[in-house]
DNA sequence: GGGTATTTGTCCGTATGTATG
DNA sequence: TCATACATACGGACAAATACC
């Protein structure tokens, strides 16, 4: 007897599909013949397509089989699986840490994600009825590698067509790729000190020598990195990380000839660049080049979202060919194609040019707080673009005192503690996460720590 | 066959109409019956409701005739002379290296993908807006691994909880990520001889040593296993790539106690295990290991969509904390929940019970096409579950020509041509990527080239 | 045991409700 | 508000399998 509610919400073939179902699943055995569809339709006064259209999903999932003009029957592949009788042991979720306040420099301010807008454009791509049933190209699809060109080539001065672009999975991921392609050629890695940490840490996993060349106020020390004799150099030339320096013109070209005389490859890593609100933005080192030593890499999880897992790198053509092969696509089609559509509509630019105004508005925000609660006890170390100030005590510190408290009131600081050359502590105090208005309190908390540290 | 293009502005139904109206008048001849309204929304994938108003208008405009409860019939009044040559500004389609029929084994039935639902899904999912502003739980969602972890015990008899799962992009990431794990410990892989290809492949572009082992009748050969003096061994237990086989409960054990013994690791290979039909699946070998020596690979590739980049890794405890570090979140966040709650709500099961239920027709009917087609000239070389059906011919038989003969007619065929032991070679008749109408024509047209190579 | 009435799956046309933009 | 597209629900027509006389 199955349960059917005429009143319910539910569709009736549904309700009849789940009840058979559960009858099959519990009560009957292999062979069983159901009962007719004219009969089950009379019983509980359903209509016959009603009750056809139940059997017939019943059918598509493999629960009974059709013997034309005699009857459906219970199949034989109701196996009982391999279920377990108790419950799953379910391991409690890791408990993510919460900050009240984080101060890192690369965060995206929350709902800063076009929600509304993704989810109307990826209704628009999946109606297109794209063909998700094969694999795809293994750079990317070819539409989105041309707009990110196209964005590249106005907006950044990059060099490069669409072949040029290789779609992937994050920051690690490209790295990752790049790795693959290089370690039969290199196995050393220069890098600037202080630099990116995490870009250090995955070549350091994939067994490279790591040479770290210091950062002056010019950018990477060119004179140091001739003498390691590295012919794979990863900088950041627009905004270095964390100092926030800019490599000057004359040095960019005595790179590129340093790469050129030395065979070497650059790994220009354009991290920030669509956050900055420089009025002149400084275009990529990766357009001087002439004979294709350096490879861009960028990334949208620091202005559009982390969370779509979409990076790019621009390789020079000669190394073109080696990514073919067993690489395979990285990133889920739809996210490609609605990221694809999302830039083709030019809402790209539209979002970049928000962030940006926002971003320039709480810089000055940030350091008009900042001035205000800290006054004299700090000085500012960087004043550039990129998403944090620089900040350094110019009294007595107690760093110890600083590290401890912010622990004890669940606010996040960030440190550039690497020596280079001289020593250099400073804090990064970045508003990337903030949204405008949290900025005054942010820094009004800080600032009750930082005071409590100042040694008289 | 009507061209529906369902991103034309123009609705459905006139578009239908048109062609319908065309055809009318090109081709068909009084007295002509129509295709049934639900035949033609099925076959192109529209609702009744807009074939029955083309059918109306058609109706109307008096080139059809309505027998109600019996068709749609062409009229008399087809004058052919007031048809203007309109502009017949059908677009040309782009041309892809498309092949007429291809007999690869893994690939997925066009439309398969259930594309209004996901959309669905996807769209309940963005509602929740979640935080698309921070970066997430680098091992994939917990939701979504816990939904992983529920289907593999439940169906695949392994056993895990959902933190040892680890969502990847795709078979290939996965293994770079596990190679990522071993690579201080191991050099050296054992393979199946003949293997799959790609697994083998990415392995040596990380500089393995590839150790071949022959495949039997029951699987990997065990003692040359143990003589290879590998510790790290990848396989396909439940049916082995390409030939099929199983490996016996027995030797799984032995496998099992080898690696114990040797403190050695199995990679193993669930890689069609959603898309067989065996009344019976064979449980996965990682269900039987109790000392954590068994890496467990899966994908939804093949099941669902490669286009959406999601796999996984099931790795023993104790490999557990070298995950962490620096390595992030692979796949696209609204692509994991949308498949978590895709899951969650049954889909996955309702669409695997689908597909295997499809599969096992598809088989059937392949077997019994190639058994007309081909008779006594071929010989079925494995009978069991895959995609597959591995044929060679009882007869002399000129393999050339078979090639050079299926690129003219533009038909892909896979051959099984490593040798193991004694010669092997077969022809695998995958039948995975065509529909259930496909493989009769698909078959004759093979069976064409076919009888042409037999040699008298 | 052979013809016939009934049962049965399947295909069909139609009407109405509902979500979407 | 309106058109479009789809989901839900109804009952008729048909041919083959089955049961019955």
């Amino acid at each position: 007897m199955y349960l059917i509610d005429k009143n319910s919400k539910i569709p009736l073939h549904i309700q009849l599909y789940k009840e058979i179902k559960k009858e099959i699943i519990h009560n009957l055995k292999v062979g069983d013949k159901l009962q007719s569809i004219r009969k089950v339709a009379t019983i509980y006064n359903l209509s016959k397509t009603s009750v056809e259209s139940a059997y017939s999903q019943l059918l598509a999932e493999g629960y009974i089989d059709s013997y034309p003009k005699s009857g459906y029957f219970v199949t034989d592949t109701n196996y009982k699986n391999f279920k377990k009788d108790s419950n799953i042991d379910i391991e409690k979720k890791e408990q993510k840490d919460d900050f009240l306040y984080d101060f890192f420099h690369a965060r995206l301010e929350k709902d800063s994600f076009p929600l509304k807008l993704w989810k109307r454009i990826f209704n628009k791509v999946i109606d297109e009825s794209i063909d998700f049933c094969t694999y795809h190209d293994a750079k990317g699809e070819y539409g989105l590698r041309l707009e990110i060109a196209k964005y590249l080539i106005e907006s950044r001065g990059v060099n490069c067509n669409a072949n040029q672009i290789i779609v992937c999975n994050g920051f690690i991921n490209s790295m990752g790729l790049l790795i693959k392609l290089l370690n039969k050629k290199h196995d050393t890695l220069a890098i600037e000190h202080p630099g990116y940490y995490a870009a250090r840490e995955v070549f350091e996993l994939s067994n490279y020598k790591i040479k770290k060349i210091p950062v002056g106020k010019n950018g990477i020390d060119l004179r140091k990195l001739e003498k390691s004799e590295a012919k794979l150099v990863y900088i950041t030339p627009s905004h270095q990380f964390p100092t926030g320096v800019t490599i000057p013109i004359s040095n960019r070209l005595k790179l590129l000839d340093w790469a050129e005389k030395n065979d070497a490859l650059i790994i220009e890593d354009d991290y920030d660049s669509e956050l900055t609100y420089e009025t002149r933005p400084i275009p990529a080192l990766q357009g001087l080049d002439r004979v294709g030593r350096v490879i861009y890499v960028g990334t949208f999880s620091k202005s559009l979202s982390p969370a779509l897992r979409i990076s790019y790198l621009v390789v020079p053509k000669f190394l073109l060919e080696e990514f073919s092969g067993v690489f395979e696509s990285r990133v889920c089609l739809f996210t490609q194609k609605t990221l694809e559509r999302f830039m083709n509509e030019g809402h790209w630019d539209r979002h970049l040019r928000k962030i940006r105004t926002l971003n320039k508005k709480k810089y000055n925000l940030m350091k008009k707080c900042l001035e205000e609660k800290l006054g004299s006890s700090m000085k500012i170390v960087n004043q550039g673009g990129g998403l944090a100030i620089h900040i350094s005590p110019k009294v007595s510190f107690d760093w110890n005192k600083l590290e401890k408290l912010a622990i004890k009131k669940t606010i996040k600081l960030h440190y550039a503690k690497e020596k280079s050359g001289g020593e250099w502590q400073a804090l990064m105090m970045g508003f990337g996460g903030f949204k405008e208005e949290e900025i005054e309190d942010a820094v009004n908390s800080f600032s009750e720590i930082w005071h409590e540290c100042i040694i008289e």
